[in-house]
RNA sequence: GGGGAGUUACGCUAACCUGGUAGACUGCCAGCCUUGGGCGCUGGUAGUAAGGGUUCAAAUCCCUUACUCCCCGCCA
């Protein structure tokens, strides 16, 4: 059958050579000269541009606004706050050549963007009155470390916001996180079906500089963990470091407060990876480049052909007109069968196929992606039975992203069930004493870090599975991407 | 950072071990033919990852580099 071998060669449970073969051939990416970094093609860049224009938009309605800094981070500046340039160092990639002539201060291309920024914000912030200031910036950075990069969830290069807020008191900028995490969420779960863990870093794990740092974890279909969209309180780490003092209402100087938060292009990975299949690529219907293909089955005669032709196109504008991403599949050079194969490759959601049967008949056939299904719809009915398509499958891949993170949770009690099983990846959720020396060890021995601590701890009971001590926490236990 | 396996046209693959004309399928282009799950015909086009070495002669042997995959390490 893939006598062409275009199509896929690996399945799904090949995981680890399914994933990549996916994302070349349904031409979602390419790979580029430089190991780690990828090219978006047209359907991946779209698909981040709609996640972008939602995050921002609804960054907008709570007052942030967007601002861009320079790549270059002079590296004095990068050394002002210890704990975070330590963080990045290893993996920070320099400019230091202007041509031939060696630049005097080498410059960072930046791995993150708190220095150069705060280094702004100290000159800007004067008094109580300029605060809060909630800016943002949509942009690239660079982290040049590891050897086995994984398109989209470990490259050198990727894409994120980069949203830097500062604060009167501690107690706004605390407030800030539900706002944040509440966009986020709502972004991976109205585009890209997405079910996350929202939960608290511990401090072994945390952010290069912050207080405390939220997550929504991801998880790929091999059941590792991936850090989602993040939110860090940094407390007045960076202000102190970066003097961002501001006159308060008492005319007392004080450090500022300060968040960060970001929502990178990791999540496309783990978008397609949970919902694509054997065939190919399944993409949201919210977030789909195409959403639409019709494909006009020739008969043997030309009248008919011309007819067929003149009725796709009556298809294509209704569907145009209702807002729909949907084009004609007009090629003559390729058969019908071919061109289901290509389009199911590429994730189109919905096929509209039309013969001549559909046109004595009047109707079309709706052929879904994500569960093969073909239906017949008659032609006044088209738009509202496609409305309802989109919002059953988007429904359906939510629900199936939900159920497969689900399923990878385990509640355990002992250490041993851990060992025993984190080689089949999952999150093994586990009382925890809390002390970071236990967290080492555990990922020491097993490969399993704390990816969070999930926010809802009404089930704490039982005793550090490590240690035996009486467990502060309900722990989520995994390996990582 | 350590170890292993690879890289021949967009893709899949033959020739490699044993050095001597790079061959098929697919693709792509042109034309014909038709098309309800990867039709067919004719002609054309395109390739040894990059660099160096050995040799009369290198896809083939040797070295270096890049990239891909796997195992370990490291890691927002």
């Amino acid at each position: 059958m893939e006598k062409n071998e275009l199509g896929m060669t690996h399945k799904k449970k090949e995981f680890s050579e399914w994933y990549p073969e996916l994302l070349i051939r349904s031409e979602f990416i390419d790979y580029s000269l430089v190991s780690g970094a990828i090219v978006f093609r047209p359907s991946a860049y779209f698909a981040w541009e709609i996640i972008k224009d939602y995050v921002d938009k609804e960054f907008k309605k709570i007052g942030i606004e967007n601002v861009y800094f320079p790549l270059f981070i002079p590296e004095s500046l990068l050394l002002k706050e210890a704990e975070h340039f330590e963080g990045f160092s290893p993996e920070v990639a320099w400019v230091t050549h202007a041509g031939k002539s060696e630049l005097s201060e080498r410059l960072a291309v930046r791995p993150t963007s708190e220095t150069i920024m705060y280094y702004s914000y100290a000159k800007w912030i004067r008094s109580w009155r300029d605060l809060p200031l909630r800016y943002n910036q949509w942009n690239n950075v660079v982290r040049w470390e590891f050897k086995n990069p994984t398109p989209f969830i470990r490259t050198r290069e990727f894409l994120w916001n980069e949203g830097h807020s500062v604060f009167a008191s501690e107690q706004e900028a605390r407030a800030e996180r539900d706002q944040i995490l509440g966009i986020y969420l709502k972004a991976l779960r109205e585009l890209t079906c997405l079910y996350g863990i929202v939960g608290k870093k511990t401090d072994y794990e945390k952010f290069a500089g912050a207080v405390e740092s939220y997550s929504i974890e991801l998880v790929m279909p091999d059941g590792w963990c991936v850090q989602g969209p993040d939110f860090h309180y940094d407390g007045q780490n960076f202000s102190k470091a970066f003097d961002i003092k501001f006159i308060n209402k008492e005319s007392k100087e004080e450090y500022a407060y300060q968040n960060t938060y970001a929502i990178s292009t990791r999540v496309l990975g783990v978008m397609v990876a949970t919902h694509s299949d054997d065939k190919g690529l399944v993409l949201p219907p919210k977030l789909a480049q195409k959403q639409v293909v019709i494909v006009p089955i020739p008969a043997r005669s030309e009248d008919i052909d011309k007819k067929l032709q003149d009725y796709s196109e009556k298809v294509l504008n209704t569907l145009k007109e209702h807002g729909l991403r949907a084009f004609i599949d007009n090629r003559d050079n390729y058969t019908p069968g071919y061109k289901f194969n290509e389009w199911e490759l590429k994730g189109v959601p919905f096929r509209l196929e039309i013969g001549k049967k559909e046109l004595e008949s009047n109707t079309v056939v709706i052929a879904i992606r994500d569960t093969s299904e073909k239906k017949g719809v008659s032609l006044d009915k088209l738009i509202e039975a496609i409305d309802n398509e989109i919002e059953a499958m988007h429904n359906r891949l939510y629900e199936n992203s939900k159920r497969m993170v689900q399923s990878f949770i385990h509640n355990i009690e002992s250490y041993d069930e851990l060992k025993k099983n984190i080689a089949n990846g999952g999150i093994y959720h586990a009382p925890w004493c809390g002390s970071t020396d236990c967290e080492i060890k555990i990922k020491q021995e097993t490969g399993a870090k704390i990816t969070n601590i999930p926010l809802d701890q009404s089930d704490l009971h039982g005793r550090c599975i490590y240690c035996n001590k009486e467990a502060r926490y309900m722990a989520n236990f995994a390996r990582s991407y």
